[in-house]
DNA sequence: ACTCCGATTGAA
DNA sequence: TCAATCGGAGTC
């Protein structure tokens, strides 16, 4: 049987409850669903593909392990809020708040599976000059394999999108559900930390093309 | 005020 | 393998 989605502008907002969650529960849930940025005359969007879970105290990965800062103050505040960081003074970071007020969890995008406005977001990343055909499969697999990546395609930055409520049908930045259910979800260690680096908070969906470094096996 | 360093990326 | 490049957080 095959599974059916419905097309973008008919795609639901996730529900406030849906976020309200353990990031772990949460993070295998967000897998297929689509993030999206509503531009002036432009849709630029993705299939969420590959996530991490940030967890609170117990997870000194996690930025909220040394407790509420000015940075960091999205990630105690109500869930399905984004959360945008700067690293490595060079690329931004996305993650969307879990749990209720007060607690701390998110998740972080990773990759997505650009599925919509591909040419304007090629073009955010600065792809579109030196590599004109986007119909190159490399080409298209450039464009959001990767947590800084995707954050380029879309014009996430700090000062826009930070604390920016994302299950809003008024915000310009959003997440939807158009049907899609991953087949097969696989788990593995984070990448990128030397903190909690052990723990298997990484999830993606199996043989999808569009995630960050190279194929786990299944 | 000063130092250290990171949930990344792309080029060498 | 490594530089780029910034700001948050801890130390002096």
């Amino acid at each position: 049987m095959e599974q059916s989605t419905v097309p973008l502008n008919r795609a639901t907002l996730l529900k406030r409850a849906f976020f309200n969650r353990d990031p772990r529960i949460v993070s295998k849930q967000l897998l297929g669903k689509i993030l999206i940025r509503k531009q002036k005359s432009n849709i630029l969007g993705g299939r969420i593909i590959e996530v991490e879970a940030y967890l609170g105290a117990d997870d000194a990965a996690a930025h909220a392990a040394a407790g509420r800062t000015a940075r960091n103050d999205v990630l105690f505040g109500p869930p399905g809020h984004a959360y945008v960081y700067f690293i490595y003074g060079v690329h931004y970071c996305l993650n969307i708040s879990c749990l209720p007020e007060g607690d701390a969890g998110c998740v972080l995008i990773r990759a997505l599976e650009p599925i919509a406005g591909i040419e304007g977001m090629a073009e955010a990343r600065g792809l579109h000059v030196k590599h004109p055909d986007l119909s190159s499969p490399r080409i298209l697999r450039a464009v959001a394999s990767g947590p800084g990546k995707l954050c380029e395609a879309l014009q996430i930055t700090r000062t826009r999108d930070n604390s920016k409520d994302l299950l809003s049908p008024d915000s310009d930045l959003i997440v939807v559900d158009d049907g899609y259910r991953a087949k097969k979800v696989i788990t593995t260690k984070r990448i990128g930390i030397t903190k909690s680096a052990e723990m298997p908070l990484r999830y993606l969906i199996a043989r999808n093309p569009f995630i960050s470094g190279k194929q786990p096996a299944c």
